[in-house]
RNA sequence: CGGGAUGUAGCGCAGUCCGGCAGCGCACUUCGUUCGGGACGAAGGGGUCGAAAGUUCAAAUCUUUUCAUCCCGACCA
């Protein structure tokens, strides 16, 4: 590994993908705006995945996998759908050697393939909820790409549930919004907004959209999960109707919602720096790094002795540790190395630390540099990886606080918008003036917050009354 | 698809203007000395100079064509 990557005031792209590269996350595809995720970027991900799989299962959520191609002919069923995703489908026209009859397309999302199925499973009103996620890769054609943010081929969830009532259906995409809520902030100490997507930023096909909103370290926002609330759109396309407690037949209502290997994206540019990542603790591949130190034999027998003391314990607490015993490296050039990894402890064992029957920590993301004794570290490593976490986020939260701004007028959106950072107001304008603003200051509505400062307030742009509060912000 | 740039060892680059043995740094291999913040020495290995055609005694270098990637815009989770 060379040294050092770009640094974020010099160049913040530059220094995300150096990041990307430099801590083996992921690589470049021989296809173009494909990457391919290493080991490491993995092991992050299948944590992500693993925490945020027990919230689905402790919501009711099953596991299903329906197929990757899907008739053309699907996605063209809803009208909104098929306009919104007709420019980035990928479509395959040519198998078996022959041209096909019907081509097929790489799935950018699979609510059409999904509500065929329901059609043949959904009959009564006993047949719901119908609670299914999928874990699948998607393809969508993207003109440009950057790892992980937005990349032509993702991995990610969908949820789709089908459901009785509106009601119903509505509760279940924003009881899933909060749980990505939950997975973000608790997880991977990102503090978002939460809020309901305009029309111009809803997703096609929905009624209503809600996302979580991140600020990240260049001050621009990330969308960073997506909930929706379906309706009948898509049970009017596939013709899903169940017979109701009144004996009647009546079309389901439904949501779906996903996240993907973008939070990835959203955790790099979160919580790391010029030294490279910082994980949270929760989601970290390795919590803790440790890294012995010695130059002859006496001293690495003394060095081992203190290690088996401390490996028995830290497995018993169920803690996820890297011991980097390579031999061809220096000390010096692992701390770096693990910085680079963003890895959320690092401890050092050395003669000195056996003599005293100690060692040495070094947390990630403050440097502090402690000194405890052996007995010490091991009763309050836990301890410390908690604090870790909890501090990542409270950091996090000033960061948008101090960088959230209320506004009042049209020049001070201006302002935010160059600063960076979110403009908080009231809302009172229109699709056109919408895409108005976002023309002239490349700014948009991320979304209408549900925890609203204060009931209402005047429009920032038209001076009307509005209940409607709402963030705005340059996002990714 | 428009505007700009770049393709030479795994990575970063020099060499191209003015044609003449394909180089440098890092990484890699072996041995020895090192090891508490990116160690040092010695000896090695690694190339279809993006691709194709042309000019020439001779092409990384000149000409033509072509492909790819990156950055800035329009699209987006």
């Amino acid at each position: 590994m060379s040294k050092g990557v770009t640094s974020q005031s010099k160049d913040y792209a530059k220094w995300y993908t150096d990041v990307v590269q430099k801590a083996e996350l992921a690589d470049y595809a021989p296809v173009k705006g494909c990457m391919i995720i290493r080991p490491y970027g993995y092991a992050l991900w299948e944590n992500i995945k693993s925490n945020l799989d027990k919230m689905f299962k402790d919501t009711g959520h099953v596991n299903a996998y329906f197929p990757l191609l899907i008739p053309e002919e699907f996605i063209k069923r809803e009208a909104e759908h098929v306009e919104g995703f007709a420019p980035e489908v990928a479509v395959v026209t040519h198998a078996g050697g022959k041209k096909l009859e019907k081509p097929y397309v790489l799935r950018p999302t699979s609510e059409t393939i999904i509500w065929s199925a329901y059609k043949k499973w959904i009959n009564s009103y006993r047949d719901l909820p119908l609670l299914i996620n999928q874990w699948a890769n998607v393809i969508r054609w993207e003109m440009r790409t950057r790892l992980f943010l937005r990349t032509t081929e993702f991995l990610w969830q969908e949820g789709h549930t089908a459901h009785e009532t509106a009601e119903e259906a509505k509760a279940e995409a924003i009881k899933m919004i909060n749980v990505y809520k939950k997975l973000a902030e608790e997880y991977l100490a990102m503090p978002v907004y939460v809020g309901t997507k305009t029309e111009n930023e809803k997703f096609p096909g929905a009624v209503e959209t809600y996302s979580i909103e991140a600020l990240v370290g260049d001050k621009k926002a990330l969308q960073s999960g997506t909930s929706h609330y379906l309706g009948q759109n898509f049970a009017k396309a596939f013709d899903v109707k169940f017979q109701n407690k009144s004996n009647e037949q009546e079309y389901v209502y439904a949501s779906s919602w996903g996240v993907s290997t973008r939070l990835v994206g959203g955790i790099i540019m979160t919580h790391g720096d010029d030294k490279g990542l910082i994980l949270p603790p929760k989601i970290a591949p390795h919590q803790i790094v440790i890294i012995p130190i010695y130059r002859d034999d006496s001293d690495k027998n003394k060095v081992m002795n203190l290690w088996k003391k401390i490996e028995t314990t830290l497995k018993e607490k169920n803690i996820r540790f890297k011991f980097d015993n390579r031999e061809e490296l220096t000390p010096g050039f692992k701390f770096n190395e693990w910085e680079m990894k963003g890895v959320p402890v690092r401890v050092e064992i050395g003669p000195r630390d056996a003599d005293r029957n100690g060692v040495v920590t070094v947390r990630r993301d403050n440097r502090e540099k402690k000194f405890p004794s052996l007995e010490e570290f091991l009763e309050n490593i836990t301890n410390l990886l908690d604090t870790i976490q909890k501090d990542m986020f409270s950091k996090q939260l000033k960061f948008r606080e101090e960088n959230t701004f209320d506004i009042t007028n049209y020049d001070e959106l201006k302002e935010v918008v160059e600063k960076g950072g979110y403009a908080r107001t009231f809302w009172a304008g229109d699709s056109e003036l919408e895409d108005k603003i976002k023309d002239e200051t490349k700014a948009t509505i991320r979304c209408e917050l549900f925890e609203k400062t204060k009931e209402s307030g005047k429009c920032f742009y038209t001076g009307k009354d509005s209940e409607v509060q709402v963030i705005i912000s340059k996002a990714y």
